[in-house]
DNA sequence: GGCACCGGGCTCTGCCATAGGT
DNA sequence: ACCTATGGCAGAGCCCGGTGCC
């Protein structure tokens, strides 16, 4: 009787609060908010007519220094729109940016730029994360050090924020990210390595210290209960494997954990083997996702006629099948089925669902043209690189052509 | 040289919910 | 009441080439 991992009864330590260092509201907004606090919503509406009608170019006069004056909406607005914002999409996004006093909009557009990013690049950060015009010029400075410390190149930061500007902007605390940095250098993880985080998963860096280190010690927990002891080296493998393995929930991961132990009757030495090794990317999907692509995978294989045993040795021996969609699982499945390569031959060679459709379509075609008989020959050459490809190509046809020629 | 085996490189945001601060 | 900071979720592949055996 094999010995089980008791995830079950290990616990997921729920978040211990964040660390709440807020950005210090500038001292206008907190006067704002005394004088037309919302029991003075009249107060305030009317006073707001009132500047904006009687004193727009007074109260719009303000210097350099954007923390020390609000802008009034209007000129924010305005502002966004010289610079490209898409005004709508903003405050769909974050409305409450839009009703703050004091926004530093100029200051990061001049930031920015200094780093080398476009304007249309900026005015795209904006328009899906408007609260990046609330971090002071300061704040920004240090924390673009930061990550510099990390990455080598400023357009290399400029490239992450434009994929995805909430995971530098939607913290401020720079501390936090500091020890982030530290802790992760603790864990044994190298420069390389974390370099790959930041720029695969920078949400890692904005996550709470707290939370990035639940999911180590959760890590740890695992390959202890599973009797491993170099813990280590095992969070060190599979973070390195699976880079965004700190952006996801420890519920998620043990689920996932859980269900593969499950459903494929692991021991413990297996189950160790296959999420450190070719399982770690895996662990991250969706818990809905992997059960249902996996069901998906057995139910097809099962009507093509694969036994139990058959359909485990393949998923096993490339877990990332479980990647596909059941649409797209069915349709590689066809194509190669239309083309008169039994089912067995697919599951002898499971790195040939590695490729798309449309590569596996395109060889097909030229393979046949060449007069390859895929029903007899090695299919492997369907996932081959590339240039491993070509070459096998240009011999099969120049082969064909001597055959002809004689 | 030809191929099997295998590991690794890229890559993953944008939205919602909610606790807590002002 | 409103805003901010943070946690968590859904969604879902493809490609390259080193190494060693024959």
């Amino acid at each position: 009787m094999q010995s089980s991992l008791s995830l079950r009864q290990m616990s997921i330590p729920k978040g211990l609060g964040y660390l709440t260092i807020m950005a210090p509201r500038n001292l206008l907004y907190m006067r704002s908010n005394f004088l037309f606090g919302s029991r003075c919503w009249m107060i305030r509406f009317s006073a707001e007519v009132l500047l904006k009608s009687v004193s727009f170019r007074l109260f719009s006069m303000k210097c350099d220094n954007a923390d020390s004056e609000p802008l009034e909406s209007e000129e924010l607005l305005n502002n966004l729109l010289t610079m490209g914002v898409d005004v709508d999409m903003a405050k769909k996004r974050q409305p409450g940016v839009f009703n703050r006093r004091g926004t530093n909009e100029q200051n990061l557009k001049t930031f920015l730029l200094s780093k080398g990013a476009s304007k249309e690049v900026i005015a795209s950060i904006i328009s899906r994360y408007p609260r990046a015009m609330t971090r002071t010029p300061e704040s920004l400075s240090y924390r673009w050090d930061l990550w510099r410390r990390i990455v080598t190149s400023d357009l290399e930061i400029v490239a992450i924020l434009e994929r995805s500007p909430e995971s530098f902007f939607r913290s401020s605390n720079n501390l936090n990210l500091e020890k982030n940095i530290e802790f992760l250098y603790s864990v044994g993880l190298t420069h390389k390595c974390l370099c790959r985080l930041l720029t695969s998963a920078p949400r890692t860096f904005s996550n709470s210290l707290e939370l990035n280190k639940q999911m180590v010690e959760f890590l740890r927990e695992v390959c202890l209960s599973l009797g491993h002891n170099d813990p280590t080296g095992f969070v060190r493998k599979i973070i390195f494997k699976n880079p965004f393995i700190l952006i996801q929930s420890t519920k998620r991961v043990k689920t996932n954990i859980e269900f593969l132990q499950s459903a494929f009757n692991l021991n413990n030495e297996q189950l160790l083997v296959l999420i450190h090794g070719p399982g770690a990317k895996i662990l991250d999907l969706s818990n809905d996702c992997m059960r249902r692509n996996y069901t998906n995978i057995k139910e097809r294989l099962f009507s093509l006629g694969c036994t139990t045993e058959e359909i485990r040795k393949f998923v096993l021996s490339c877990p990332d099948v479980i990647f596909l969609g059941e649409k797209k699982f069915s349709d590689k499945i066809d194509c190669l089925i239309e083309e008169k390569i039994s089912i067995s031959q697919i599951i002898e060679n499971p790195r040939i669902l590695d490729s798309s459709i449309s590569t596996l379509k395109s060889r097909i075609k030229e393979l046949v043209n060449a007069g390859y008989n895929l029903s007899t020959s090695n299919i492997s050459l369907l996932s081959w690189s590339q240039k491993r490809y070509n070459a096998k190509l240009k011999k099969l046809n120049t082969g064909q052509n001597v055959v002809l020629g004689n």
